[in-house]
DNA sequence: TGATCCGTTCCGCTTACTGGAACGAATCAC
DNA sequence: GTGATTCGTTCCAGTAAGCGGAACGGATCA
């Protein structure tokens, strides 16, 4: 059935291929193919984007010829190169709401001497896009990755509360639970978006990681939409002993950093 | 002349195009033409790529798909994506050098209170892999890029003075002048150098910017090669007042990360 | 109001990308 | 110790798919 699989893999239609270049779409989806696994063999990767060895390994030596990967001279396997992290860097540097926030979160941290993180949403998930910690917790973060399910973070209710959208999506999306503190039901999860929204800011107390607990503000547009979370990461009992001065030293931060950015 | 073009494009034995695929390669020189500029529109970016519009447009579209790219809707022209950063933060996490020192880094700048670099070299550059700021000199960071080069820093020169292909690399990349205190010399870049030798340490003094110093530890394998550098940065009267003490600090973590990766 | 940009779309030509087969080296099983 | 699998890499011919050029509507400027 060549005629069927070819239709598959590109449409019916002449050239209407959806999304763009073939090779391109497909060293792109190689890239990411690194997400699961640090290091990836030629075959391997062959494998689970359905191309040929051949074609896997053209594409990863193109890859590698501008810093996009580079191969293991001891395995000869392949991995992530240097190069997306300067170009990661790059991207973000020119993100408003990234440059506005970094002095207005070193100033909490030193206030307050715990880790801040500033998140974002990302469809049922957030994503941190930056993280000041402190000696005392910096190890706690082995097993933390830079996105997490948006029901088990305070940046994550805090943002859900104010925003429909990304609390549909985690509904849609499920409840995994990451400890016994974690939130298991649409039902309880609407609840303590509710609860949010009355306080103003949100708690996570164990709920991630055991031991781990925030304290976390909106960052709030004009229409009062959250288009990111402000938190106070740190040690459960350093953080659950001051949640109120926590809290409100959070909020001010997200409130001034919503004013810088005229959102 | 429509043939001496195209086997001045790609070489001429058939289908050995140096480094691989050539819709990919252009795709990924797009993402660097990003380098210089925050926002490209199409037809900027064919120009400087040496491609039709149609083509420019078909990559960038590609590229979007996936989120390595992004679209201004206000103007039409196109930035760097937000995947980037994902994947320039996995790849970096990944890395032993980065692991293993962010802890001691942490403990360095809660020791010293003063902000902490770690830099690695690239050819006749460093490149920041990790900076610990502090909320005094954060705002003075503006014009400092990722990537400096490498006679203007303190890790530069810790680097170079124990790396002789850094050394080289950047005399024949010549002495861009940063600040009137840069080094612009082969000379007097050879003399720091065998100075930081002695000394064990190297020192910037107002080199990269006004107002800023440093003092930097090379990172040395078993073989005395230095492969990375630990800095101690922040406005010159805090850092010059105590150089020792800081250069000791920087060298005690500097050996301390050499033994843990077993360099 | 005409001219000149822009980003986007369309289409035929042919280039350069694809998959399959073959290679030597390394690892494994027995 | 040796045959059987892997592995990463290289080569090649056929054709799919990427290329440039031309045309489009809209925005901006003179």
């Amino acid at each position: 059935m060549p005629q069927i699989e070819a239709s598959a893999r590109q449409g019916s239609t002449r050239g209407g291929v959806e999304g763009g270049l073939r090779s391109v779409l497909t060293a792109l989806d190689l890239l990411d193919a690194f997400t699961s696994d640090a290091e990836l063999g030629v075959s391997d990767i062959a494998r689970r984007l359905g191309v040929a060895k051949s074609t896997a390994h053209r594409l990863l030596t193109t890859l590698c010829a501008r810093g996009f990967a580079e191969q293991n001279p001891q395995t000869g396997h392949y991995r992530l190169g240097f190069h997306l992290y300067e170009l990661g860097q790059l991207a973000i540097s020119r993100m408003d709401l990234h440059e506005a926030a970094l002095p207005l979160l070193e100033e909490l941290r030193e206030r307050t001497g715990h880790a801040v993180h500033l998140a974002i949403p990302d469809k049922a998930e957030i994503m941190y896009l930056e993280r000041l910690q402190t000696v005392r917790v910096s190890r706690l973060f082995n097993g933390v990755g830079r996105r997490m399910p948006a029901h088990c973070t305070s940046s994550g209710k805090a943002i859900a509360a104010f925003n429909p959208v990304v609390a549909r999506a985690r509904t849609a999306a499920g409840f995994t639970r990451l400890t016994d503190s974690s939130i298991r039901s649409a039902a309880h999860f609407g609840q303590e978006l509710a609860a949010v929204r009355r306080a103003g800011y949100a708690v996570n107390h164990d709920e991630a990681k055991y031991g781990l607990s925030s304290v976390a503000a909106p960052v709030r547009d004009h229409t009062g939409r959250a288009r990111a979370a402000i938190s106070l990461v740190g040690l459960s009992s350093d953080i659950m002993s001051g949640v109120e001065r926590n809290a409100r030293l959070a909020g001010a931060a997200a409130q001034k950093l919503a004013h810088e950015l005229c959102l």
